[in-house]
RNA sequence: CGGGGCGUGGCGCAGCCUGGUAGCGCGCACCGUUCGGGUCGGUGAGGUCCCGAGUUCGAAUCUCGGCGCCCCGACCA
């Protein structure tokens, strides 16, 4: 029985002053969830049904491409992390218990999987296998934001498969493809597959399903043509420079008193930014300064420097430029530099460039890559709207966020944590091992985003926390409520998730409240419906009604659900 | 971690500069009214003014310290 009069469904008029993200407002103010503390939150009963209805689509989806389902433990003993060698992440929760035990509150499973599956399986027979668990997962996170978008404990379908050799992870993660294509249409989702970094951890290949939405934290590169990666590893042809000077038989020392940006330098010496050279002095772990060039009008980007190098990078700082690098900040540049050079794809070919000449208030102009300083090159610039992909096709990017991500793990944790299998021939070997992420909050957060309007949330019918909202007019007593009530039985029968709105209040409190919640199909029994002999239906979706005969309602509203989004 | 902002009934805010009985709208309770788009009127309840210390006859207001929350950036296997 889901009487609105009874129900826990506090909504607000107005969003709380903090909330910016448009699902962070509505999840509060159609009472979904409360904050407790930053980046905590608690599901009231509404937001927790819609919860349950993105897991239970997940879990069918798991469950038919063979995963099984069972539960690990949050709190976790810090010595699997140790071995796997995550112990020292910041995001990372420890504890100790009253022993001085050292603990930690999971970010994910790997280690606690690997665990126990390196004792239970032993051979090639018992493979390959899917297991998964919906399990709240602990995050340090630096900053929780916007609502559910980010927070620190969260609930993560996380599965994990084990296979023999690279070819079963292969056939695992392609069975997971499968299943989250699923998913997130079922969703009613608006999604992309896109490639994505495999992180520091290292790791045979990712991808991320990105729900596009203006909160979104990612950034996505797409093309018609079908192209699709976050920035952080996208690729693209680069915009052709327009205005590129004539080529100099040689570098020319030029006067550029005070101009240390390339805006100034472009407009000191009338040539566009596309024809500067961006020069960005780093240290590379382990290896030393490093100078990395790019297009004067492109972004460097970390990800994929971090990836050409096969380390990580910072930025030089202090006095780490004249000393290391030889040179004067807002001057540096490649030609006769004693350090390592590395340049960015879209620089080769170019000529007439013009460059820091690592001396105060000096450029160098007519400079030529290959000719004036010889670079390793590598495709280390973030790719910008504009560019083309390899089949000519323009790029966009949208912010978008992330709802799961699938990643080719390889032995990465079964080395470490001993998980191996005997097979037919020749013994023991590690088993090749692939993690898949789900978050049903962000399935959520990214359904809001989507598809709300002025007056509020309007859920697909797959996460609805209700199929439909009766709504009742009039006071109790009167002919339209016991009319409302029969009804209410009727949609049961029909096997609805009803919500029924039988509160004395007035009838534009009930519309408002119910567009706020958003269930996908609204029915109204009112006194001038009941003389005409019919329901009012509103489709939510864009708010069009429709009349359906009073005999025969529920059976009409399943007919009419059948074509809702 | 760097930058910025905010903490005053449940929610949104004013008051603070210039110290002197804590206010408004919404919500809530009750009475009446209205009854297909957040009706209208009346009455009422509800506040450690984030915490602590200090200045002062007197602190929401001034000073110092702390805590919390939000936003931007960094970060986000």
């Amino acid at each position: 029985m889901t009487r609105l009069s009874s129900y826990f469904l506090p909504t607000l008029k107005e969003a709380p002053a903090e909330a910016e993200a448009l699902s962070h407002k509505l999840f509060v103010r159609a009472g979904l969830a409360r904050q407790l503390s930053s980046g905590l939150w608690t599901f009231l009963p509404a937001g927790w049904r819609a919860h349950r209805k993105a897991e239970q689509i997940v879990r069918e989806e798991i469950d038919a491409i063979g995963g099984q389902e069972m539960l690990m433990p949050v709190l976790q003993p810090a010595e699997l992390w140790r071995t796997s060698g995550r112990y020292d992440i910041d995001e990372l929760f420890k504890l100790q218990d009253r022993r001085g035990a050292d603990l930690v509150l999971g970010m994910t499973s790997e280690e606690v999987l690997t665990f126990h599956v390196a004792r239970e399986i032993r051979s090639y027979r018992e493979l390959p296998k899917i297991l998964y668990h919906f399990q709240t997962k602990e995050r340090d996170e630096p900053r929780p934001r916007a609502g559910l978008l980010r927070t620190r404990e969260f609930i993560m379908k996380d599965s994990y498969s084990f296979d023999r050799d690279e070819a079963g992870l292969q056939h695992s993660y392609d069975l997971h493809i499968e299943a989250y294509d699923k998913i997130f249409d079922r969703a009613g989702l608006r999604w992309y597959r896109v490639a994505s970094d495999v992180g520091m951890m290292g790791g045979l290949g990712a991808h991320e399903y990105m729900a596009p939405c203006p909160a979104g934290e990612n950034d996505v590169a797409l093309s018609d043509a079908g192209y699709a990666a976050n920035v952080e590893i996208a690729s693209a042809t680069p915009q052709p420079v327009d205005g590129l000077p004539e080529p100099l038989p040689a570098p020319e020392r030029v006067e550029t008193p005070g101009a240390t940006t390339i805006e100034a330098v472009s407009n000191m010496l009338g040539v566009p930014p596309a024809a500067l050279i961006k020069a960005f002095p780093v240290i590379v772990e382990g290896k030393g300064p490093l100078l990395v060039l790019t297009r004067g009008d492109h972004r460097l980007n970390e990800f994929k420097l971090q990836n050409a190098l096969g380390a990580p990078a910072r930025p030089a700082e202090g006095d780490e430029v004249p000393r290391l690098f030889g040179s004067v900040g807002g001057f540096i540049g490649p030609v006769g530099t004693t350090v390592d050079v590395m340049a960015d794809e879209a620089l080769r070919g170019l000529h007439g460039l013009v460059t820091g000449g690592n001396e105060l208030d000096i450029h160098l102009r007519g400079v030529e890559p290959g000719r004036d300083f010889e670079p390793t090159w590598a495709d280390v610039r973030s790719v910008e709207a504009g560019d083309t992909d390899p089949t000519g096709a323009v790029i966009r990017i949208e912010p978008a966020i992330e709802v799961g991500n699938i990643f080719k793990l390889g032995t990465r944790y079964t080395v470490p944590l001993g998980g191996t299998y005997l097979d037919a021939q020749d013994g023991e070997h590690p088993l090749w091992m692939g993690c898949y992420g789900i978050g049903p909050a962000r399935i959520m957060a990214a359904a809001i985003e989507q598809y709300a309007d002025d007056a509020g949330i309007s859920w697909p019918r797959s996460l609805s926390p209700f199929d439909v909202e009766l709504v009742g007019l009039g006071k109790e007593g009167e002919p339209a409520r016991e009319v409302a009530e029969r009804l209410y039985e009727e949609l049961r029968q029909a096997g609805f998730d009803v919500l029924y709105d039988d509160r004395d209040s007035s009838p534009g409190e009930k519309f408002a409240d119910a567009e706020l919640l958003g269930c996908p199909l609204r029915l109204t029994v009112g006194k001038k419906g009941i003389e005409a002999g019919e329901v009012e239906a509103q489709i939510r979706r864009g708010r069009e009604k429709r009349s359906l005969p009073l005999e025969g309602a529920a059976e009409a509203a399943a007919e009419l659900w059948q074509s809702l989004p």
